[in-house]
RNA sequence: GGGCGCGUAGCUCAGCGGGAGAGCACUCGGUUUACACCCGAGCGGUCGUAGGUUCGAUCCCUACCGCGCCCA
């Protein structure tokens, strides 16, 4: 049994690490080596595999807020650990031109300038100004983005409004408008007010809000018929009333026309089976240029379709006294004239429906008749549908899936036009005579006399959808288009799933006949501290940026990371960060004194049976830990991938391998095992970190190793550790069980850590662990036993080899009472268990249908638990009556 | 109205057929020669409710209650 405890040598702090890591001090200048050394630029001629992941391209308008800091860290990593996988990584950069977001701010701007407005610059001299305020003030988020660590490459930064992408654009508008993908209808669309334009579906939000249904009287005497509505100023548009075919009450109209109130008009009675006799009085107003089910049965019947309203939603051109008025103002205005007609027979307020909303100004909806450009959806939406069907494409979490087959299977043709001037205008060019000529981007726009072209601009996600190919440099053969596509993976928030995600399907299978990726991986939402979703309204949102400056980029990154369950959002708060910036610290304490210790990679890794438990056990664990850290990394399980880094490195690295290493490197047997050991678990370990926490690995691995930087370092490959050994692991927890247990005793016994307390250890070497007697002894802080030791008190372990006496001599009369409880709490966690086995052993159907394994393994418990009563109640009967 | 998901320790969340876990918070002790952004020990849960399946259910099924999201 090895007991010796010789005083241990005053260790000096290494001159080559700080005693504390500032992140604030050190990330910008180690993000600008690492770019002027071009660690992120891809080369297509490396002669490595690919891998690609595009951003999703920020607003031009925007700044770094919390969601991109989600998608940037989970890109980061992924493209990192690639990397130094021995990939050829990419992560593309970019921005969005956003074109309603953006142009909304200049025209902000302009009135906040007292300038003249957009309509008052024109067209060409406003685009002229935006330009100007991107150049100026725009792509902020870029600067912002090297806070958080991007390792993007930045010689590859794309716009969705540059000249090559705006290539990409009009060369699909053509091949699209050719192949007849692309067509020009008067539809009825979702109308904003507040932004003067059309706008597709998927902008449209639809929200319960309290209105009112009003029926109105319309004709007059025997044909008098009675409708209802919610919005009473589209009756200045009705063109028919429509009933069910065999709605008995009202036969006798069908075919008839009825005189309307206001406007005298005198509309048809029709019949449609479209109509639900249940609802209301059975009756319907029909106004087909304000409502999409009234715009259908417009068409089915040949109805006339007056637009009341102006692009601003003012009545007009009804030639009534209402023209002028606001829609809202009017559907006040007409009921009231109604009522003094005598015309309204019943009201019901607060009426609960259905209105679509813009999503981003707010504003309700108005549907209205233009003419607009769509997309023919529906073979691309099954061949995107079918991508993913068939594995080409795999979405992850898979519980996604169902969302995105629900919407191509379901998807509507997708309204593209947009009465703005920031986009990409259509590409569509109208002669003197009716003539529609759509140009390419090589080729001229037919010139001469009464020819113009079309004033309206690309949706924003037009381009955005090309996103994966028309930054590689499409419609041109490049050689990056040739390698990073399709691109490896994509990750996005689950939110943008519709917007995003399923238009570069689309449109990557189109131009390139191929999905755009392999993976996608769609992340959740940050949500603040109590799960709430962050908003400006309740003043919970938190900046990424005042994160970065109170705890550093990796501590961001590093919560972010363990907070990322696939598919589910987070919460996040200054504890959280807090918490992770500990860790960083912890990480950096621990390198210092390992270092300091005379640690290093570079010593050679003595032969295993050189090797103390401790080091076979820690290197063990480090080849399980660099095991299941890329199953999970590989599966896109970043939280779990970042938890077991968090626990090898706190719980079992620092407060086990660091504390055993103590006693070990005062021993000149095992000091230098011990250096080199520790050398290549933080070497390592710092690998596995850095993608997650680029800068403070950085600083660590540089130094410990001498390398030139981590971020090109060999990702830790399958020799990495040792094998476990069964026995190495048993005896190592036998220690840590018998160390735990007498901390127990001491703390229950009020016996202060620094208090000397004169020990024996009996039956260490009958239980295996004869080698670990100086650990035990160091880290319960026991001494030696003198020639006049007279122990006072006995902990017993039982441990995986056998049974382990501790006598210690306390110097006095031990705590009964603290010694009674924690005896009691023993016994009867294990009376519990003891009674747990026995309800199941002796239930015969148990031990006939259990699988073997199982029940073994209850007989085993239950002996287990019964050593434990027999230990623990001849100790409580040994105790002195208190 | 249709669909999806969630209700587990005070808070935020893992676990998802055979011994209830983590972080934070909390309690007690500690100026130990890496770290108080720390160390050690501990407290804390009839796993939403009610049924069912099973030898066995936090886990599977059904219903209900509560919450969230998507779509119409």
């Amino acid at each position: 049994m090895t007991e010796t405890l010789p005083p241990r040598p005053i260790r000096g702090a290494t001159a080559d690490l700080p005693p504390k890591w500032n992140p604030g001090e050190v990330e910008a200048g180690m993000y600008r080596r690492w770019v002027e050394n071009g660690y992120f630029t891809a080369d297509p001629d490396s002669g490595k595999p690919p891998y690609s992941i595009v951003i999703p391209p920020p607003n031009v308008t925007g700044s770094l807020h919390l969601g991109h800091a989600m998608d940037h860290t989970l890109i980061d990593i992924l493209t990192r650990r690639r990397r130094m996988q021995g990939y050829d990584a990419l992560w593309l950069p970019g921005m969005d031109h956003a074109g309603i977001a953006t142009q909304s701010v200049v025209e902000r701007r302009l009135a906040e300038a007292g300038e003249p407005g957009r309509r008052e610059l024109g067209r060409v001299e406003f685009v002229r100004r935006v330009w100007e305020w991107k150049a100026e003030s725009g792509g902020s988020i870029l600067g912002q983005m090297t806070r958080l660590g991007d390792g993007v490459d930045w010689s590859r930064e794309r716009f969705t409004l540059d000249e090559g992408l705006s290539r990409a654009v009009g060369t699909v508008f053509k091949r699209m408008f050719d192949d007849g993908l692309i067509y020009r209808a008067e539809r009825l669309v979702n109308w904003s007010p507040e932004l003067q334009s059309a706008i597709s579906d998927i902008e449209v939000d639809h929200k319960e809000v309290e209105g009112e249904l009003v029926s109105m009287l319309y004709g007059d005497g025997e044909d008098a018929i009675v409708v209802a509505t919610t919005r009473v100023e589209t009756m200045l548009g009705d063109t028919a009333v429509a009933v069910h075919p065999d709605d008995e009450r009202y036969a006798h109209l069908v075919g008839k026309t009825i005189r309307m109130p206001i406007t005298g008009r005198d509309i048809p009675v029709i019949s449609d089976p479209y109509v639900d006799p249940e609802f209301g009085s059975g009756a319907v107003k029909i106004t087909p240029a304000h409502d999409p089910n009234d715009f259908e049965m417009g068409r089915r019947h040949d109805l006339p379709m007056p637009t009341i309203m102006d692009e601003a939603g003012v009545i007009a051109g009804t030639g009534t006294r209402f023209d002028g008025m606001d829609r809202f103002e009017a559907r006040v205005a007409i009921r009231e004239e109604l009522a003094a007609q005598g015309r309204i027979v019943a009201e019901k307020r607060p009426y609960l429906h259905s209105i679509g909303h813009d999503s981003r100004t707010g504003v309700p909806i108005e549907p209205r008749l233009s003419l607009q450009w769509f997309v023919r959806v529906e073979s691309l939406a099954k061949a995107s549908g079918d991508a993913v069907r068939s594995g080409a494409t795999t979405i992850h979490p898979a519980e996604m899936e169902s969302r995105f087959f629900d919407w191509v299977d379901n998807m509507h043709d997708w309204c593209i036009s947009r009465q703005l001037w920031w986009g990409h205008r259509i590409p569509v060019w109208y002669g003197p005579n009716g003539e529609m000529v759509c140009v390419g981007p090589d080729e001229e726009p037919p010139t001469g006399e009464g020819w113009r072209q079309d004033e309206d601009v690309l949706d924003t996600w037009f381009s955005s959808g090309l996103w994966p190919f028309s930054t590689l440099g499409w419609p041109d053969k490049t050689p990056d288009l040739e390698r990073y596509y399709p691109n490896s993976v994509l990750v996005t928030g689950y939110d943008i799933l519709f917007f995003w995600v399923v238009r570069m399907m689309m449109f990557g299978i189109y131009a390139m006949g191929e999905a755009p990726f392999r993976d996608v991986y769609l992340h959740g939402l940050i949500r603040d501290e109590h799960g709430k979703k962050m908003s400006k309204s309740k003043g919970n949102v938190i900046d990424p940026l005042e994160l970065i400056d109170a705890y550093g980029a990796d501590a961001l990154r590093f919560t972010i990371a363990r907070g990322s369950n696939p598919g589910t959002d987070m919460s996040l708060s200054h504890e959280w960060v807090a918490g992770s910036r500990n860790f960083t610290t912890k990480l950096w304490n621990a390198t210092r004194f390992a270092m300091a210790n005379g640690a290093s990679p570079a010593l050679p890794l003595p032969a295993v049976e050189d090797l103390t438990d401790a080091d076979r056990w820690i290197l063990g664990r480090l080849r399980e830990v660099r095991e299941q850290t890329d199953a999970l990394l590989e599966d896109f399980q970043f939280a779990k991938a970042t938890e077991g880094l968090y626990h090898f490195t706190w719980d079992e690295l620092c407060d086990w391998y660091l504390e055993l290493a103590k006693p070990q490197f005062d021993d000149p047997a095992t000091a230098d095992g011990t250096r080199a050991v520790l050398g290549h678990a933080l070497d390592a370990l710092l690998r596995m970190l850095h993608p997650i926490t680029p800068f403070v690995t950085e600083a660590l691995w540089t130094t410990l190793t001498g390398g030139e930087t981590v971020v090109t370092a060999a990702w830790p490959g399958e020799d990495t550790g040792l094998p476990v050994d069964a026995g190495v692991v048993a005896r190592v927890e036998a220690a840590q069980k018998l160390i735990t247990e007498v901390r127990r005793f001491r703390t229950e016994q009020g016996l202060p850590d620094r208090r000397s307390v004169a020990a024996r250890l009996v039956g260490l070497d009958a239980a295996g662990l004869e080698a670990h007697g100086a650990a035990v002894r160091f880290l319960t802080r026991l001494d030696r036993a003198g020639d006049d030791f007279a122990p006072t008190a006995t902990v017993d372990v039982t441990v995986a080899g056998g049974k382990v006496h501790v006598e210690l001599d306390t110097s006095g009369a031990i705590d009964v009472a603290a010694e009674r409880a924690r005896l009691g709490r023993d016994l009867a966690a294990a009376q519990k268990e003891l009674d747990q086995a026995d309800k199941k052993l002796t239930n015969p159907k148990f031990t006939e249908k259990a699988p073997a394994n199982v029940v073994d393994g209850i007989r085993g418990r239950r002996e287990a638990a019964v050593a434990e009563i027999e230990r623990v109640s001849g100790r409580l009967a040994a105790l002195p009556a208190s």
